[in-house]
DNA sequence: GTCAAAAGGTGAAACGTTTCGGTGTGTCGA
DNA sequence: TCGACACACCGAAACGTTTCACCTTTTGAC
């Protein structure tokens, strides 16, 4: 039905061959090109992306695999990556594997089954047999957000250590000594990172730690309103809150709110992601802010090298500096206990 | 290098053709079927999906194409619809063209010649042409969220008239009669719906519209801030404010909140989308929710019954209700202008 | 005018699958 | 025992492209 190659060369009386180099690019004569081109007008002629990926084995195509597409941060990863190799000729296979560690192989195994050009993860458990299958077929993979042990994988990911200890330490150089944290679940990358962070700078303050004070969520955010509620309406609870990303953020806000306690007087509070928002809380919120955008153009732009053919400094770990934005939700605590 | 439906075909000392049969489900005698199945291990062989497309055109992908990615309508479709198809055996293929129309048409184009078998389209502008070649072509595409005019196409949205004239006829029944109104710009099919229904609410309450206090967003949140700013602040201000998407609602709230206003004492409210956030504002807001969920499954069915080449009802429109959750944002007005 | 080199043109083979038409084997009733 | 009929098997052709290896034309220095 559609237009193929030979009808195009038949049409515009030139080789088949010459019909193909110059559609990719190579040098035929004047007049050769204008023919081609009416041809190609005439016939309506669309290149088969199809006939082509099996001759070259190049689908161009990347996947993209996640955890989850309902948060923040996912979506701007998938807008931000799909525009940036848009422009380079790729398009964008996406996959979430709803944090379950099940379908998080199956997906894996499903994108590589479908011929991708590369892959941009963000593992949750981390599947390392399915990413060095893929790697053994040639397949770059990039990892973001979080490294996966014991193996070797370009990884793009932000200093959660610091992030933590430069957010708690501001807590501290106020006056706070009982600082709660909500943080993801100790099986993961990230959230890992962010309590060491939380320790250290406790550490280094010679503060002494409360067990109490620190839960680990799930990063969602109905489990982080409970563990707020509970964690704030104990006694002897924290003079200050800090909260790992901006799902359990949002759920301790609605707890605190829930408990009428006022932000800084009651209680002060550092957030996490999602600068626009912390805007439109009364007062403003004192977040940490990690830097999506250059984090997803980083790994995109690694990955269109290595796909390439570009090994230089194989595996590369990138890490990226947060920022903690200082807002009205962080004051003297009002009682000064050790 | 990969081995080949020849070379599981050879190992198992049987047809090609009775592999292939095999592999998709055909009925092979028993002990062939055993043979396969080891010569497919022994050698570890994938199927080459490429090949099969080029064979069968069929890609088994599906296109997604949205206005953009970074807002939590558009992740939820793309995160419920990946999931449907999956299942079905369907990829996901995501294009999002940034609200811009130029982008718009080259990224249906940009679809249209991945050879995709069917499409999930939530236009902007509305490529007609595009869509119709995508047609003519025998790719079935549901059109979500927003219809297109003088096009044949199968569509599944809300009904914006009747979300817009309960919420604010919610408010006209609690005694005001001056209510503002933030919604999209009027280009837009979804935001032209919504307005009608404040209209139309007004007439049958027999109240007068004043056009200051409507005005024109761009569904994004600095805008609607801004605007909300200045309806709120000039004289004659109104008593109720009814906002119609989720990100606007942020940007008025931040407006209030900036303004010192106390909702719902100094302003009633009711925003639009997201019930989860709705609930830790303080206090939690009414708002007009979509179901989301049922919209995609919707579509997403609808598209893989067309793709089964089944053209019931061809072109179906299908609308979806909307939900007044009414929480402690709207009360009487203070002072009862008529 | 000659000739080598360069530039450009060409069909056929190959990528790995599905499917068409044809062949072989086994079963069963007469 | 024979024919008829399922049933399953099988190789070859085809899908539409790229690319190899070869061929033709043009160019330009002598």
């Amino acid at each position: 039905m559609a237009a193929t190659i030979k009808d195009v060369a038949k049409h515009a009386d030139v080789g088949i061959a010459t019909v193909s180099k110059y559609l990719n690019g190579g040098k035929v004569l004047g007049k050769n090109s204008i023919r081609i081109d009416e041809a190609i007008v005439a016939l309506n002629y669309k290149i088969n992306s199809l006939a082509r990926s099996l001759k070259t084995s190049k689908t161009m195509t990347v996947g993209v695999l996640l955890p989850s597409l309902e948060n923040i941060f996912s979506t701007s990863i998938v807008s931000k990556i799909e525009n940036i190799l848009q422009e380079a000729g790729y398009s964008t296979l996406i996959c979430d594997f709803q944090e379950d560690i099940i379908l998080e192989k199956k997906k894996l195994v499903f994108l590589g089954d479908r011929q991708i050009d590369g892959m941009i993860y963000m593992p949750l458990k981390g599947c390392v047999e399915g990413l060095k299958q893929l790697q053994g077929n040639g397949i770059p993979v990039v990892l973001i957000d979080r490294a996966i042990k014991n193996c070797e994988c370009d990884t793009v990911l932000i200093d959660n250590l610091n992030a933590s200890y430069e957010a708690v330490e501001h807590l501290i150089i106020m006056g706070h000594r009982r600082i709660g944290i909500i943080n993801g679940p100790d099986t993961i990358f990230t959230a890992e990172e962010r309590m060491r962070g939380y320790y250290r700078v406790h550490e280094d303050y010679r503060i002494s730690v409360d067990q109490k004070l620190i839960v680990c969520g799930d990063y969602r955010m109905d489990i982080a309103y409970e563990q707020a509620m509970k964690m704030l309406s104990a006694k002897n609870s924290p003079t200050a809150l800090y909260v790992t990303n901006y799902e359990m953020t949002l759920g301790a806000l609605m707890a605190i709110n829930d408990l009428n306690l006022k932000i800084p007087e009651d209680l002060s509070f550092i957030g996490f992601d999602n600068l626009a928002l912390a805007n439109i809380f009364k007062p403003p919120l004192t977040i940490v802010v990690q830097p999506t955008s250059e984090i997803v153009e980083t790994a995109a732009r690694l990955l269109l090298k290595r796909m390439k053919g570009n090994q230089d400094g194989f595996p590369e770990l990138i890490r990226m500096k947060t920022r903690l934005i200082k807002k009205n939700t962080v004051d003297k605590p009002k009682t000064l206990d050790s």
